[in-house]
DNA sequence: GCCCAGGGCTATC
DNA sequence: GATAGCCATGGG
């Protein structure tokens, strides 16, 4: 990857193009929920106060890569983590010994970078998640955070982005306050986990640390009232790296019901599990 | 209007 | 441990 500014506040990253790296489906893949694309093509979004605008494009030396909204040192220690650019998936996943499902899936979805969110944003994006569809999720996460997280301006003043709440603003919003927001019956969810965790009854760095396997961090996340085992297996995905966990929801059920026989054995896609359930997931869903 | 959504909790067996 | 209702809401 090589990385150089092209004027203050404006880089260029080359050395990736859209087989490593594809915007659309990173973002439209179903794992984040707080980015947004312009009639250009290009997104904008805010994690953990870091705003980005990026750009896919073709540059005059027939090179590929990205144009981005952001400094030198802000992508290199935070969006290449983000993004996980550091990992080669190459490397992570047996493409050639994927069954013909998984196989098509791959040729379907590669370019989906998963991301390596915060884990408190992505604990409650995923409690709002359930039983939900994906326009909703994005709509009411969206309400949270114009009502209880930080008004941004960024780049010259062109958008107005707005923080994910944190724990302090949710329990200061109080569960009246997250009512009328769109979560129904999940407010109380998001109120007692801020609670749990403000209290250090529940401590989500001990998760962070963690070293142990995926299943454990998984059972971990399961004492949070509303979190289940679909939802802690987006929650390792997503917000703790853990590549290797496997979230099952309505349209896996359909894949593995149509495709498996009803059951599948994850074991044989080893450490990268995860992205192949999310090449599926994107698959099956960009194509009915 | 109707069906459904990146499910989980509770009661009951 | 398995299965059956129930849950709030709004996108399509």
């Amino acid at each position: 990857m090589n990385v150089e500014q092209i004027q203050p506040g404006v880089i260029k990253v080359t050395g990736y193009d859209t087989s490593d790296f594809h915007l659309y489906k990173t973002f439209e893949c179903g794992q984040c929920f707080r980015w947004n694309k312009n009639a250009d093509g290009s997104y904008v979004g805010i994690a953990n106060e870091n705003a980005l605008l990026i750009k896919s494009v073709k540059f005059e030396d027939g090179k590929k890569g990205y144009i981005c909204a952001t400094d030198i040192d802000t992508w290199n220690n935070y969006w290449v983590n983000y993004f996980s650019l550091d990992t080669d998936y190459n490397a992570e996943l047996n493409v050639s010994g994927l069954d013909q499902f998984a196989y098509e899936a791959y040729e379907f979805g590669k370019g989906i970078r998963i991301l390596r969110q915060d884990l408190w944003e992505t604990i409650i994006s995923f409690i709002i998640s359930q039983r939900n569809n994906i326009p909703k999720i994005k709509s009411t996460i969206d309400k949270l955070c114009r009502k209880y997280g930080k008004e941004v301006t960024v780049l010259n003043g062109l958008y107005t982005l707005y923080t994910f709440p944190n724990v302090d603003d949710i329990i200061a919003a109080g569960l009246e306050g997250l009512q009328g927001l769109g979560l129904g019956y999940r407010d109380k969810y998001i109120y007692d986990a801020a609670i749990a965790i403000k209290s250090s009854r529940f401590n989500i760095n001990d998760l962070q640390c963690d070293n142990n396997d995926t299943n454990r961090v998984i059972e971990k996340l399961q004492e949070f009232n509303g979190i289940g085992p679909k939802v802690a297996n987006c929650i390792a995905l997503f917000g703790l790296n853990k590549l290797d966990s496997f979230p099952i929801d309505i349209w896996m059920e359909r894949i593995i019901n149509t495709y498996y026989n009803g059951s599948i054995d994850i074991s044989v896609y080893g450490k990268a599990a995860g992205l192949v359930q999310q090449y599926m997931f994107y698959y099956i869903r960009e194509n009915s």
